[in-house]
DNA sequence: TTGACACTGAGAGCGAGTCTCATTAAATTT
DNA sequence: AAATTTAATGAGACTCGCTCTCAGTGTCAA
């Protein structure tokens, strides 16, 4: 799976930094840093954990600042899944139009992508008189029967 | 499209309070007769307005109480698209599979199924090792364009 | 009718996220 | 390099949806 290179992703933030007239502050620096340096999905409280190891003076604040910056320069993508749910991925970059499959046995959470399903979400969309701008398919699945029959192809499971 | 009759999903209703071994008060009286006296969506607070409507002692706990017993019975589906979108649909014992597009021009809701959708869903997960247990396809479009060019295709828009 | 106990409302509490404000520090100008 | 401008900061108050607590109430089975 090919992954943006994370300091062509750091220097594109920047860049959109300069061009909104918006400073790179050490504290931006730290989150920013940690945002991609992972290649897992995250949640805001989990974020600032992470910055704090590497400049302990991030606040909260600065976290929620920060992020709303990273989904508006498009290199994070937000999901909103409700309750405990919300969630960023700093991989968005390279995998715009991935859907999620949360396994309810473990927690996990998969990603996929599908032109098929693009597709025939456009379709429906057309027929139904709209125009698609961001569209969101959550699978609540579980992999714990597979997993008895030795049939899980989740490596990570 | 063919409704559940709302006196047939009142009766569910009050079995499955009985099967539970809980109780019909007054209260669980006005919050289910508004749920099942409306096509619409709601979230919580509106159903607190709307069940003040018939019974003003209905407080907001009791609401908060009554919908996991109605999403429980199966007859009322929730749906949490994250902030300031959880909503509640009691049409659901009719349609247990659809999914919803957002129009982000003019916040309505609409409705769709599609077995073919469910088919590719169930075989994408099948793929990657997982049984489906619930899914939730949200799409947010836009009909505006389509209003400007008078192909928009729903009356209510 | 009574007794057991599920249910109630009021309001305190909780947790995620936002806002305020006095202070600090980038970046630009001199 | 100092001065200037103004964005950014942390701390903590605040908001909002929702949950919990608790003492009193109402349902329903016996």
């Amino acid at each position: 799976m090919a992954v943006m290179d994370r300091t062509e992703a750091k220097e594109k933030f920047n860049t959109f930094l300069m061009q909104k007239n918006l400073r790179i502050t050490s504290q931006r620096r730290a989150i920013v840093d940690t945002v991609f340096g992972t290649d897992q999905h995250f949640n805001a409280e989990q974020l600032l954990e992470w910055a704090r190891e590497r400049d302990p003076s991030v606040s909260r604040a600065t976290v929620y600042r920060t992020l709303p910056l990273l989904t508006e320069s498009g290199l994070v993508h937000e999901m909103d899944f409700g309750k405990d749910y919300k969630i960023y991925d700093p991989n968005y970059a390279d995998h715009p139009n991935h859907n999620h499959i949360i396994c309810d046995d473990c927690d996990k959470v998969v990603e996929f992508e599908s032109e098929q399903l693009d597709a025939l979400e456009n379709e429906i969309s057309q027929k139904l008189g709209f125009k698609v701008n961001t569209q969101q398919l959550r699978i609540n699945a579980s992999c714990e029967e597979m997993k008895k029959l030795g049939e899980c192809k989740n490596k990570d499971h």
